[in-house]
DNA sequence: ACGGGCATGTAAGCGGTTACATGATTCG
DNA sequence: CGAATCATGTAACCGCTTACATGCCCGT
């Protein structure tokens, strides 16, 4: 359960709404930690209770923006180094390769092509990423910084799948 | 849901207990696919119930070697091939990511250095496996290839994360 | 005025984990 | 004979997703 460190941190950057929360969730984070609108509001009245939020000005239409409190702070920073790093890697890609060899050699190398090509689109989409923030684009908060790490740990990702994929491809042809 | 699969495509390569599979998914599949022994007798009732897997013979303990049927080879054929993939990827580490510039410099080159450890010490616990499959350790059934195929994918993962993990404490050091 | 996006919430359901529970068999 | 392992199951819970529901405000 990450989703409340996932929002903690967000609003360690400045305030922030449920529903900028969720655009951003659903943003740049959306292929490293999907969370849906429900599951934040829900949240976010759980983190007002603890005190590691606040409600710290009211908007139109009922919009509430929150704001992170110096135990919020400290729940994260904690958070970051006290508790273990779940390692867990669920990838159905790999799961389904165990199986690859029930599968007729014409339809494997159908698919590892359109899967190399999937991997290797969305590798170049977060090498352009980089650019940016190597551009600055992202502006010069430390953040920024972060961000940055953040996407080459994305590229990275991605192309090890396109360049495994791509390595698979030619085991297959053998 | 692929928990499903899994469980077929397991026993696509011979009848296996809910016991056996428990110990295989915890195994060699734990680190792209963990799954619990409730889960997987509730799957495997309800698969046979729909006539994709059937018991095959009874064993000591109570014990049931379910076999799978056309129909559960079908499913998992049209699975690899029809229904698109998920590529997914929820990463706890990469999240953590985004959020490092809240940390004191000493305390986040010190978790850098405790991560990259684990990514690099797991990839060269695959890198060994890769060189069992190749000295077909692991058989030579069909599936063994495949297998070898899958665990190139978990040694590269485990690589590419320890290549990240590296650089980034090259950055933080800046 | 009205359509689209802003904004928050509730309720139901599902996949998966953890805890609880039981008994048979094998091995030392 | 006792401990460890084999082997299957039920029940409760939890995090997350999907569907449902409501209303306000802004731009055209």
């Amino acid at each position: 359960m990450s989703l409340r460190h996932g929002i903690l941190g967000l609003l360690a950057e400045g305030p922030a709404s449920g529903y900028d929360l969720s655009r951003r969730f659903n943003d740049l984070l959306t292929h490293v930690w999907p969370a849906q609108h429900p599951n934040i509001y829900s949240e976010l009245t759980r983190l007002n209770k603890e005190g590691l939020v606040e409600v710290q000005a009211l908007g139109p239409r009922g919009r509430k923006d929150y704001a992170i409190t110096d135990a919020g702070l400290a729940e994260i920073r904690s958070w970051l180094l006290n508790v273990p790093t779940d390692h867990q890697w669920r990838s159905e890609p790999v799961l389904r390769s165990f199986f690859f060899w029930v599968l007729e050699p014409d339809d494997l190398e159908k698919y590892l092509a359109s899967e190399f090509h999937y991997y290797d689109e969305t590798a170049k989409r977060y090498r352009s990423y980089v650019g940016k923030a190597e551009r600055n684009e992202y502006g010069t908060h430390p953040r920024a910084k972060s961000l940055r790490t953040a996407i080459e740990a994305a590229a990275r990702y991605h192309e090890a799948m396109a360049g495994w994929y791509s390595w698979a491809a030619q085991q297959a042809a053998d």
